[in-house]
Parts: C-alpha cells; sequence; structure tokens
DNA sequence: CATGAATGAGCTTTCATTCAT
DNA sequence: TATGAATGAAAGCTCATTCAT
C-alpha cells in the first residue's frame, strides 16, 4: 500500500458527475466505501473491494476518483456533511432563546447524530481523517460551533461571567467534543445515559458561569 | 502488507527478554520504530527500516516481537508507561493538599509531558493504537487518573459540590483530556498559552464545584 | 496494455473516410495523435488523450481506425509520405545535371526536411516504426532513393568509378541515411553545420568515385 | 504500464551483489530480461514473466533492482560492455599497422559482433535503450571508436588526404555504424555478404582519403 | 454516426515474514 | 542466536476497447 506518508493534496476528482447516471455512480461508490469501512475497517477498504460492493469495476472507480485516498475523503465529508446538517437543522427548530437553551440544543444534537455512529465507524474515519490533512477541517468544524457559541453568548452576558476569549472558546468546545469523542472512541455506555448528557451540559454552562 | 483487518489479539512477545544483551536489543528496536514512527510516519515504519536503524537484521527483529504490530504495540505501551510514570511523579512531588491544588498538579504533568509530543508522533501513535484494540488501555489508564481524583476529591468534601459519580468523573476526565488531545492533533499554539493552561484548571474546578 | 507483442499483422482501417466531414475527423485524429507523440512522447499518447485533443469521443476515434496501433501507424505513414513528397519536390526543382549535383540535392532535401523534426519526434516514431514490422517500409523507401541515385548516375558514368551494384547502392543509401539519423537521434549540433551536409556529399562523391 | 515518458535518470541498483549466490541471481535476471527482450520482444519484458524465467520471485527481482527499467539498463549495458570488449580483443589481436588495416579490423570486429545479434534483439534493445537518455552512451561509445581511428590515422598522415576534423570523424564513424545498424535492422543479407564488408571498408578509406 | 460510461486484464511494486546458512 | 536472501500475496492503478444510448 504506497499511501500518503506524509499528508496528500487532495487530488481533484476525476469527472464531475454530471448525468444521472454518472451521479448514482458517484454515490454508490462513496457509500459502498463507508460501508466496508465502518464494517470491516480501513485494511479492508481496497479499491477492487469499493468497487465491487458498489457493483462498478474497478476502471469506474478510477473514472471518478483519482485515487483510492480521494474515495475516503469523499466518504469523511460525506459524514461531516451530514452532521453539520444535522446539527443545524436542530438548532433550528429549536430556537433556543437563553444559553442554557442553546448549549442544551447543541449538546442533545452533537449525542443525537453520533449515536448511531459507534465506535468503529468514528474511530476509522478519524483515523483516515488523520492522515488526510484534514484535522484542520475538523478543527474548522468545531470552531463553527464555537463562533455559534460565543455570538448566542453575547446575547446573554447576564450568563456568562467572564468575557468568552477565543482561549475559553477554545477550551469549552474541546472540552465538550473531547469527552463526546472519547465516549465514541471507547464505545462507552455513557453514550446512551442520560446522565452524561446532562454532566456534559453542566460542565458547559459551569464553565461558561465560572 | 497484511496488517489487522479485524483488530488482533496481541500475540505474546517470542521471547521474554531475559539477558542483558537480549534487553538492550529489544530496546533498540522499539527506539528505532518510535523514531521511525515519529520522524517519518507510520508508512515509513517497515520491519526492514526498523530493523535497520536498530542495527539489527531483519531476522533478529522476528526473534523479539511476533511481529509488526507486536514492535509498535510495544511503542505504544512505552510511550504511556512514560507519560504515566511523569504524571505520578510530578503529583508525587507537589504533593497537593487541596482539590484545586491536585488538579493543578495534574493538569500541570499532563500538559509539561505533552508539549514535546506534538502533532505528528501523538497523530500516529494514536493511529496505530486504535487499529489495534487498545482504547481499552488509554480508557484504563484515564480512569486511573480519574481515580485518583476521586480518592483525593472525597478527601476533601467541602469542594466538590455533588457526589463524584462515576459518570461525573467520566465526563470530567475525558473533558480535560479531550481538550488537550485536540490540542495536540491540531497543534494548536494554545498548548505554549499559559492561559489555556489556566482555563484548563478552571474548567475543571467549575464542574467540581457546580 | 495489450499491445502489440509479436509484431501485428495491420488491420485494415475501418473505414475508408469518403465524405469530407470523415476526412477531416480521420485528419484531425493523426494531427492529434502526432503532436502528442512529438511534445509528449509514445506514453502520453493515450487512444484518450489522441481523442480528446482531436475533438472527437474515443468512440468515435475507434469508429476511423482498427485499434490505437493504426493510429500510430497512420501517423507515420503522413510523415513518411511528407519526407518523400518534400524530397521528390526539391529535386525536380533543382533539375540536377550531373551525380554531384544530384547528390547536392538530395543530401540537401534530406537535411531539410529533418532539421525540423529534432531528435524527441524522430526517435519516437522510429521506435513506434520498429515495433510495427515496418522497417521494410522504411527500407522501401530509402531503396527508391538509390534507385534514383542508380538511375542518374548510370547517366554520368564518367563520374562513376565502379558499377554500381546493389550492394553498392545498398552501403552508400545506408550510410548516408544512418549519418543522417545518428545526428538526429544525438540531437547533435552538426545538423546545423554547413560543414556536415558537405562532408556528407564529400563521403557519397568520394565513394561514387572509388 | 507507467514507464518513463520523460527519459529517466536511472536509479542506482538496490544492492550490490556482494556474495557469490547474490551474483549469480543478478545474472540470471539480467540473462533472462535479455532472453525475453530478444525472443519475445520489449513488451512482453514484464517484471513478472522476467523473474519467472530466472527462477527467482517477483521480490528478489526487485531486491536487486530498482525498478524494471533499471533491469533493462543492466542488460543494455552488458551488451554494450560485450561488444566493445570484443572490438578491443580483435583489433589487439589483429595488431594493425597501417590506416587500412584498422579500419579493416574494425569493420570485422563490428561485423562479427553484430551477425549473431540480428534484427529482433537490436532493434528492441534500441528502442529500449532510446526511451533511457541512453543514446549520449551510445555516443560515447562511438566516439570512442572515432578517438582511435584519429589517433591511428594521424600515425599515417599520408593515408589520409585532409586533417581529421570532429565533424569528418563524426561523419566517417556515423556512416559506418549506420550502414551497420541499418543492415541490422533491416535483417538484411548484406549482413553475411563479403561484399558488403569490403564495400564498408571502401567506403571508409574512400572518404579518409578524399 | 457520435458519444462516453463502463469494463477488466494485467502491470509494477511493496513489504511482512520465513528459513537455510 | 544472528543473518539477510528469498518469498509471494496482494495492493493501487492504467488504458485499450466495447456497446447501450
Amino acid at each position: 500500500m504506497a499511501r500518503a506518508p506524509a499528508p496528500k493534496a487532495p487530488k481533484p476528482l476525476r469527472k464531475a458527475p454530471r448525468q444521472a447516471r454518472s451521479e448514482a455512480t458517484f454515490a454508490a461508490i462513496v457509500e459502498a466505501a463507508a460501508q466496508i469501512l465502518e464494517r470491516e475497517g480501513e485494511e479492508e477498504a481496497t479499491t477492487a473491494r469499493i468497487a465491487e460492493r458498489a457493483g462498478v469495476s474497478i476502471g469506474t472507480l478510477y473514472q471518478y476518483f483519482a485515487d483510492r485516498d480521494a474515495v475516503l475523503a469523499a466518504v469523511i465529508r460525506r459524514d461531516r456533511e451530514t452532521v453539520s446538517a444535522e446539527i443545524a437543522r436542530r438548532i433550528a427548530e429549536g430556537d433556543p432563546k437563553t444559553a442554557e437553551a442553546l448549549v442544551r440544543s447543541i449538546i442533545g444534537a452533537l449525542l443525537a447524530v453520533m449515536r448511531p455512529r459507534r465506535r468503529r465507524r468514528r474511530l476509522i474515519l478519524l483515523g483516515a481523517a488523520m492522515r488526510m490533512q484534514s484535522s484542520e477541517d475538523v478543527a474548522a468544524t468545531i470552531d463553527r460551533i464555537g463562533a455559534l457559541i460565543a455570538s448566542v453568548a453575547a446575547r446573554y452576558p447576564t450568563e456568562v461571567a467572564r468575557p468568552l476569549t477565543p482561549v475559553r472558546t477554545y477550551t469549552l468546545t474541546r472540552a465538550v467534543m473531547g469527552a463526546l469523542r472519547a465516549a465514541m472512541m471507547e464505545n462507552s455506555r455513557v453514550l446512551d445515559d442520560p446522565a452524561f448528557e446532562e454532566e456534559l451540559v453542566r460542565l458547559a454552562l459551569a464553565y461558561l458561569r465560572a
């Protein structure tokens, strides 16, 4: 396996899927890769296996993706987009009016989207993501949540003790995400324990008010 | 590369290194692997390169380790032991008398041992560790710290608002470790910012007192 | 790449290009192939790249050529025809009246047509030509020049010492062409040196008179 | 086949063959490659076929050669060395005392070593050599012969009409080699015709005396 | 006639592992 | 015990070619 030792600049897709058939093929490949990654691990996600499960030939796979990593990158991207959209949807739906309500919304949303993506998949996707320069992307995603918190918190100054400096926002977002990530990685039972959710909320609020 | 498709049950070492020479060879191999892993990435850590840098033949390597993963596992174990020992040493040295002092000791120790092990290495070791079912070990290590906090906190009940249930300990330890881990992974500048250390302490104390 | 392992009997063209549009398409494909061959080398001359540069689909290419080698063969043929025509034109133009004048005409013409086709292209076309049994064709082309020399030389018997037997004609033509070919292959500076042209003429005349 | 589009800088050998066994393996691979090249053409000379015919595994081949082209380069080098040595041997043996005797020696030697290497092999080796920047090497080899002629001719000034300038030497050597090469490429019967050898000598002498 | 998505045989190369010396 | 030459399964990827639309 001649994979990127140093993080690779992601190659562009071979061809933009234009026609309906193309789009379906593209999606089938991404889905196949996601399934194998999730169920069998990264080592098993060979280009041959992915193509086979997608029901296309290996040549077709390479007509849509420049190389193996491009396929994995597409899976990661799709996953991230799904999660982001879900979080945004839930927050919009809840329309939180206080810092506490916002924190509850976000943490609830995070737990909700992550619960079904237990250990194996996350673990693998994270590992793959790491190899690909993309921890910056991950950070950016988290920072967007941080900005959200900061902006809303600004509207409820009474609930925030000290000003939300960048370092404080960083600490807060990474602490919450880190606890969630650990629970996923360890496939911990706490993921399904309402008390865990409650404690995460308390943690965030206690810190905001400290 | 026929590497662990499904998580492997770790094979036992080929031989327990008894004699002095054996022990030195064993250590040389682990050190060589650690260096390559850290400086050049996992892809470069082939058995041949490891043996070469260790100054032994490939055959000798296989006399000390059952397979390639056994070498990586040894590196991970050595790394973890180093970190644990360092933390214990610092706490004993500081002999903290309050929950706050304890928290400061632990967080200070964690930052101190992690700062020099920036992104590259961590990332790689974590990735390798993941592939090897060993996140249980990681969890165990963190839980030992949790137990430490719980036991010491029990001695200063006035500083802890609500009882330190397992879920609370879990949340606390994973939040702090997660924030640290994220800073490392993102190779964030906050790692060197004293304000970050201060905020981590505040986070822990705020939560304990909440 | 399932290219000619044993020299292939050249497949006939799929269709004789009759109509104007067809002819233009055919020519566009040959021209595209020639350009890629010349500028980027044989490796780059894939059917896909050729079709793309020709502005047709890969399917269309296969409607005009039986296979990839048929395209290359067409390029080689076109190239040879161009060279032959140019030489004939120059000789007719000069209307040489002595053996020396004829030799000068031919050598001047050869140098003139070859100068712009330096190393890269020649090398590639020759390599491709070799693979295709076609050195017979090359020989035939050269022999035509030989016949030309023999016939004209027959008109100036006083300038030729010994009778121009087939072996002598063979030696003469191959020596001159070989020197030219070498200069091209080595991309030698002598190609632009008038002294080289003069020496080739001397070589031919000295041999004819010996 | 991802072969060198632009001429490649030849990679060094993987390991210098030290031990007797190694040397035998190395030689077996080169010999196997030479045979396949000669009998079946370059397309058939895949790494797998070469290793198979050499009676070693594909892995072993790659322990001695950095890549496929390195194997072909070794074949070419071996071939060239064989030819050079043979020519040198024959000249030394004949100990020519006149320019004519020297010319006869050289041309005789060239014909003798080339006769058994007819078309196929030459053709293929030349094609392969071209792809590898090595026409400079070929030129260098020929130039060594040129230098030989020049130096010896300097000793017999009466036999040389005009001074042997670089351009003249170039013209002479390339013309003779070119005629020989053509005969090989075309697999011409003249190769076995003593008259051809005689005419080549005449050509060279006539030119030297012109 | 033109298109281009799909095909898949087959290539080069890597590297963990074995075992005769 | 140490060595390192040899192994070979298996991976990523290319590209000539076909054929349904």
